[in-house]
DNA sequence: CCCACGATTCAGGCGAAACTAAATTTCTTG
DNA sequence: CAAGAAATTTAGTTTCGCCTGAATCGTGGG
């Protein structure tokens, strides 16, 4: 096992967290796709990758895809848990935008101490969700693991927001605005073909309809994550 | 005028930090000195210093030193004002030693946005001295610019702890224990000739005699600054 | 006036990470 | 099953920012 505190640097951070979040729903995570999440040449991943499995933090079977190992995913949590709590700290202790929180923990996430973070959280007294709704992991690495389906692939009367992706703020302004965020309710109402548009009506938190009817794209809806409603 | 925001590297806000301090007790920073003081060779700083000149951060006379320019020392007091406010920050709100702030403050200084600057700030209610007793530079760049003389070259029975170097926290807890902080009140009792140790006897903030007595080497006592007490 | 010392120039190196282009492997599909 | 398409890897370069050692150059005290 690698030494468990060597400083990463920002790339391998950013490599680590890109290939964490493919590897959610595929098994393992193709080349192009990190090149793609991550803005470079497919070439170049295939060089980090390499660097990163001889540090032991990923298996990579040529023309296969890489996963990451125990160390790999040890890693990736610490950065993604940073990240979190460090939004989740700048919206409810300093006055944040929840859309303006992704690109400030971005680069803060890199220059954290753990300590840091752990003093964050105790402020926030273990705070279990970021603004967006994404889980937290925990000091050691535990995350809650439901990966919930989005708005863009569920059917149903009583669907609960989970989270969105943290990454655009235009689209979360967007959805600010129409109270879209986690904990909210809602029903389909509409589905067009062809990755249409998806119709919602919004029913509100504690279940009293507000009424609102909302027409979302094929590809915001797809940066929704729902469940059934509780 | 260069841009008013471009971001700079950590190099070269280290390089305008450094300078800005050595120009306080000179008038100008000798290549040396500079070199001296973040651990490089003298030629490394003589190309740096080019390219920081080029920039119109400094104007370098060659084998006479530079000076800041007005941008470069606007440039160099963001980065102070950045330290001082997350030291500050980071002791009152989340619980640090004053030992330890300064490490955490080095490196998120150049990760914070001035926007997470300024929300601290306010959330500090407009902090004027850092833990350490140095002074904030505003965000439009004023700072209070008396510079105390050492305790190692003031006499006096009555004096203040103005401030204390921040970037050793060895010495920071030694002095910690032994309640020389910012505010301390303080009577020189002896002081022995050559560099020698300097005796000296705690008033107590409000001038209540604390009788402690301490012997401070020369090279700490140099490192404390005081003021004849108002 | 000379020379030691600090400052500068020069040529080069290094590490990290990216890129292009070409070769190779795997997938797809007729 | 073959062949073209797509994905991946290799190899070789490039860039960036910063550093270094060695040789050279000003400067100012004796």
């Amino acid at each position: 096992m690698p030494d468990s505190n060597p400083r990463l640097s920002v790339s391998v951070e950013d490599y680590l967290k890109v290939i964490y979040n493919l590897s959610g729903s595929e098994e393992t995570a193709s080349t192009s796709a990190i090149a793609e999440a991550l803005g470079v040449q497919p070439a170049s991943v295939t060089g980090m990758v390499k660097r990163l499995a001889e540090s032991g933090y990923l298996t990579h079977v040529p023309y296969r895809g890489v996963t990451l190992t125990a160390e790999g995913d040890r890693q990736a949590l610490r950065v993604i848990r940073r990240h979190r709590v460090i939004e989740t700290y700048l919206c409810t202790r300093l006055g944040y935008a929840w859309e303006d929180v992704h690109d400030e923990a971005e680069r803060l996430e890199h220059a954290a101490s753990e300590q840091l973070i752990e003093r964050m959280a105790e402020a926030l007294e273990g705070p279990t969700h970021d603004p967006h709704g994404a889980p937290i992991p925990t000091a050691d690495g535990e995350i809650e693991d439901p990966v919930y389906p989005t708005l863009a692939d569920s059917v149903g009367d009583r669907l609960l927001v989970r989270s969105v992706a943290d990454d655009d703020p235009e689209r979360l302004r967007y959805l600010e605005e129409r109270s879209l965020r986690p904990g909210a309710g809602l029903r389909v109402v509409d589905r067009a073909p062809f990755n249409g548009p998806i119709t919602v009506r919004l029913t509100g938190a504690q279940g009293q309809p507000l009424g609102k009817s909302l027409v979302l794209g094929f590809d915001l809806a797809s940066r929704i994550f729902v469940s059934a409603e509780v």
